[in-house]
DNA sequence: AGTCCACAGGAAGGGCAGGCGA
DNA sequence: TCGCCTGCCCTTCCTGTGGACT
């Protein structure tokens, strides 16, 4: 392109009305000032954490239901009010919000501690401290804290996973030690069962009281939208059934507004990066595509090398034979991809795990199935479309000088 | 009913890098 | 600088398992 096509570019994309009017009301961190389709959980949980305006501990709650579903947004939502409510009581009220996904912030027990005595305004070094040291220093921190302190912990679930609910029994028992300062939970998980496999002790504490969060319907993700949209983007912008279709993809997937956000989006980035001056259900449609590729693209690139080479294995396995493939074969195919890039081969143990964590992360499908005689085995296939497929070949082949 | 395969996956521990306090 | 602690990645060793085969 020469410099003046670009600068022509570049002047026909200021010239062009804009597309959005407030892209941020579309990203997922955005609270909004209403909350549709969530009256009765906002209640529900208002009504549990009510006795903090009197300075009282309120119950732990357990909050489960899967991406999407409006957990966050509404705990984020109403213990705002509940602080707003609190100021102008003169109940001092505070809340700390975690999210145990967030990989080196609060994914270990250790991390999570220092997040939490961080926020109180300790500091504790990312390493170093030996563990129960870190807990006498998150204790000092709630020793000097006053009123209600209500903590709230998102994908709980993972962190419990990885290391254990031995801290949870900890945390729920904090209250009997302290004097000024009184402590509750709010523990989030995607994970519905996630409470059967907890400590009795801790569950009866964690969950004195349950909230469920169901997957909207089509019909409630429009009305999320349409609230949105009205914000997000210049008047007259979308082509009539766009937040439909929007709509419907997401209730598709488990009711998930966050993905109806996205697509809607990305929709708008679509039509802006083409010149349009309409976002229609074409750009949905390529939107929907984007989302996907994109996802698993990132996961590809972020992968550590080890993986890489186990995707590169599955991926020519899969492009040269059959659909499916068995952990056996991928692992003798490994050792070879490992010959040829020069890279120290794993055990079989270690690339078993690296598959669980492939499949946890949607990159493929791994289904243990019996041979009865001829052994159990796992049996994977890709879970993304030949499309794809393509393009992260290219990359791995990129990534390794093929 | 018992055997046997090809793994799955749990437990324990080694080695390393990074950080702290003495 | 040294000893100690952490998380992380990995290996080694081990037990468990579903179902075809005998």
């Amino acid at each position: 392109m020469t410099q003046q096509t670009i600068q022509n570019l570049f002047s026909n994309y200021l010239s062009k009305k804009p597309i959005f009017s407030n892209k941020k009301v579309l990203m997922s961190n955005y609270t909004p000032d209403t909350v549709p389709h969530r009256e009765n959980q906002i209640n529900q949980l208002g009504r549990i954490i009510l006795p903090a305006l009197k300075n009282e501990r309120p119950s732990n709650v357990f909050i489960y239901g899967s991406t999407g579903t409006g957990k966050t947004l509404v705990t984020n939502y109403v213990l705002n009010e509940l602080v707003i409510a609190g100021k102008q009581n003169n109940t001092k009220i505070s809340t700390i919000y975690v999210n145990c996904k967030m990989k080196r912030v609060a994914d270990t027990e250790y991390r999570f501690l220092a997040f939490l005595a961080d926020k109180l305004g300790k500091k504790v070094p990312p390493t170093g401290l030996p563990t129960d040291q870190v807990y006498k220093i998150f204790f000092k921190a709630l020793e000097e804290q006053e009123g209600v302190l209500i903590i709230i912990i998102d994908e709980i679930d993972s962190l419990v996973d990885k290391v254990g609910d031995d801290f949870l029994y900890n945390l729920t028992r904090i209250n009997q030690d302290l004097e000024n300062v009184k402590v509750a939970i709010i523990g989030i998980s995607n994970n519905i069962s996630f409470t059967d496999y907890l400590d009795a002790r801790v569950k009866s504490s964690l969950s004195e009281e349950d909230l469920i969060f169901p997957p909207y319907n089509a019909v409630q993700l429009q009305d999320i939208l349409q609230e949105r949209t009205k914000i997000a983007f210049s008047e007259g912008i979308l082509e009539c059934g766009v937040n439909q279709k929007c709509a419907a993809l997401a209730a598709q997937e488990h009711g998930d507004a966050r993905r109806a956000l996205d697509l809607l989006r990305v929709a708008g980035e679509m039509a802006e990066r083409n010149g349009d001056e309409i976002i229609s259900i074409k750009h949905v449609d390529m939107a929907e595509e984007k989302v996907d590729t994109d996802r698993i693209l990132e996961v590809v690139k972020t992968q550590p090398k080890q993986s890489k080479a186990i995707i590169y294995t599955l991926l020519s396995k899969i492009e040269n034979e059959s659909d499916k493939i068995l952990t056996g074969d991928v692992y003798n195919t490994y050792i070879a991809t490992c010959k040829k890039v020069i890279l120290k081969p794993l055990t079989q143990r270690r690339v078993s795990d690296i598959l669980s964590e492939l499949d946890m992360l949607g990159i493929i499908n791994a289904k243990v199935i019996s041979n009865g005689r001829y052994g159990r085995t796992r049996e994977i296939s890709l879970a993304f479309s030949k499309d794809l497929h393509t393009k992260i070949m290219d990359f791995l082949k990129n990534e390794f000088y093929f």
